[in-house]
DNA sequence: CGGTTTCGCTACGACTAGTATCGATACTGA
DNA sequence: TCAGTATCGATACTAGTCGTAGCGAAACCG
């Protein structure tokens, strides 16, 4: 039987990936901090209001942001040192885009001292990449929490020092650091 | 001859070193966006106006703060193994002090989008270390600069997501890493 | 058309970075 | 002792920010 079709009211509209949109192009161009709500609200075309309805708060809309922008890893394949190159590449890749690490910066800042936000930082966004690196690399947790942690945290600590992306011959270097660390 | 001994006027009272500890300790009880600077202030036992007369924004006072905190690296041996896990292991001490990892997700946060604070960030606190590496190790300074990046970036991100410092075993897992990577 | 839910809009309270101002204070040199 | 100078503390202020409240309008159902 149809699962009762449709709740009554007027149907929550589906804006989300234009606020993921907007929040990206807003804090690429002017920071997490001046990245007001107000402003990712109009460059989506919605009003203040609507994301509030939705997201508890900054820190949580920028959150779902980067979980929605890394999305999936590539499936992996036979290789182990393979699938670790790609999931670098894959992790290269999605830093070195707009905003994506100005957003990891503040919703770092905002973590700190707000622990439901850092527990949806962990179980939402890390989590996912653990469980599927353990199985495909054939680690440890604990293992694999480390090479997340030199993966994700070089890149963005380059970003953040210089603002520019780490250029293609470091990471190789660091694929080829980490493979040496699976033998 | 003595260059004139002092000059005219009031002396600058010595609060930098209560403010540098008053800031840390705000930014560890309060994380980096509730430590204003207000309360920063009040911890030091001071005016809000004369930390705005010796440091220009909130931003500078915690990079200011940084350095004084981190300080300089152990003098270099002559096994630059041992120089590589005594840096590591000053890196990961230094970070591992409350209200350091929160200054640095902070300042990075602040200095997207303020280049002259990111210039600041590069200048006094990457440069010296990485001039004293690059000769005690031996590398290029585009090497050197890939270190700082694995070491200081991995400790950041693992502070970052967990809210507690590196265990030490996970440390020194960084460090046989990185050795393997000097030969 | 009545019922229900979301939307846009405006206004608001609490808080923060950074600036301006002014009298009080601490030191120098005579 | 007394001017001269530079810093300090305290207060007030501007501009901006997060997040919430309230209201009428819009979009969907039966």
């Amino acid at each position: 039987m149809a699962p009762s079709a449709r709740p009554p009211g007027r149907p929550r509209s589906s804006v989300d990936a234009e606020v993921f949109a907007a929040t990206l192009t807003t804090i690429h161009e002017l920071g997490y901090t001046r990245a007001t709500v107000d402003r990712i609200a109009a460059a989506a075309g919605i009003a203040k209001t609507t994301i509030y309805r939705r997201w508890p708060s900054k820190g949580a809309l920028v959150t779902a942001c980067l979980v929605d922008a890394f999305g999936p890893l590539p499936p992996a394949g036979r290789d182990r040192e393979q699938d670790l190159a790609a999931a670098v590449r894959f992790g290269a890749r999605r830093i070195a885009e707009p905003g994506i690490a100005a957003a990891f910066a503040g919703v770092f800042t905002d973590a700190i001292g707000d622990p439901e936000l850092r527990q949806i930082l962990s179980t939402q966004l890390q989590d996912p990449y653990r469980q599927v690196l353990t199985e495909s690399l054939g680690l440890s947790e604990q293992r694999v929490l480390f090479f997340i942690d030199v993966v994700i945290g070089t890149l963005l600590h380059r970003m953040g020092m210089t603002g520019e992306p780490m250029v293609e011959s470091d990471v190789e270097a660091l694929i080829a650091m980490l493979q040496r660390e699976l033998r």
